[in-house]
DNA sequence: TTGCGTGCAAAGGTTTTGCATGGCA
DNA sequence: TGCCATGCAAAACCTTTGCACGCAA
């Protein structure tokens, strides 16, 4: 399932050289698109959303989509199993995307599940607000 | 800053009366527009846009759009107050919006404040995953 | 009567699709 | 060589904006 499916061109090496290098943000086509052609290797935008649609296929690549919906953000996953027990944090004034992995999350779930009886997706949920940096004592 | 500018006018009762019927779920433009045509009372998309625009600045509709993007849900709110203070989680089967008001809740918010420095927005902060209805059990 | 709200149509932006070409294996 | 991946352009969507008309106050 994971396994990479197809052929190795360089615009699919430059995409995931782009994905891994930002692994720590959300980032969308344009970005990556504006960035791959600073750099001088151009992908066409049809092509970044194809391998796109691919790499969340193999699970290499996370999609957030709002209801299912257009407008999504991607991000790379460097460690599936580690990235699907910890919740995101997203900082809405910078854009900062915070990794939070500690037992007060795991006992939320725990008690979520057992007394809501509701399953939370990691892979699509963030928590929105504001940092540190950004105010978040206001 | 909530009262009720500008003219009553039918548009604006049919778009009201669907969003209050709704306030347990999301809802979008095209959900909207579907309606009230098949209800024998269109509102034309543009006027729908800006009506919920205006009811998002008086507070009366949340809106969640992806990381500012375009492609927004809304959702109408009954009790401003109430709603600033719990969570929501979403069901990616059936859709379904349950309003998470439990101390854990508070708990965590407390503690990712003072221990991460992160300031939680919960109006823009959805939770997704399955309900019990669909298998959150599995 | 005044001026805001509405509808239509056009414009702007994002994502998807069709098709011919080029490159990987 | 065979076939998949790419790029371009067109199409399909969603949302915003401009403008003239109608309706609320």
């Amino acid at each position: 399932m994971k396994r990479d499916s197809g052929y190795n061109t360089k615009q699919k090496e430059n995409l995931l050289s782009y994905l891994m290098k930002n692994k720590d943000k959300h980032t969308n086509v344009q970005e990556i698109s504006a960035f791959l052609s600073a750099e001088g290797t151009p992908v066409g935008v049809a092509t970044i959303y194809r391998q796109l649609d691919r790499l969340v296929e193999q699970g290499l690549v996370r999609k957030y989509a709002f209801d299912g919906k257009t407008c999504a953000c991607y991000q790379y996953i460097e460690d599936e199993e580690q990235c699907r027990s910890h919740f995101h944090l997203k900082c809405l004034s910078c854009g900062r995307l915070i990794h939070l992995d500690c037992e007060h999350l795991a006992d939320l779930t725990r008690h979520i599940e057992e007394e809501h009886g509701f399953s939370i997706d990691y892979s699509q949920t963030v928590f929105y607000g504001r940092c540190s940096d950004c105010g978040g004592k206001d």
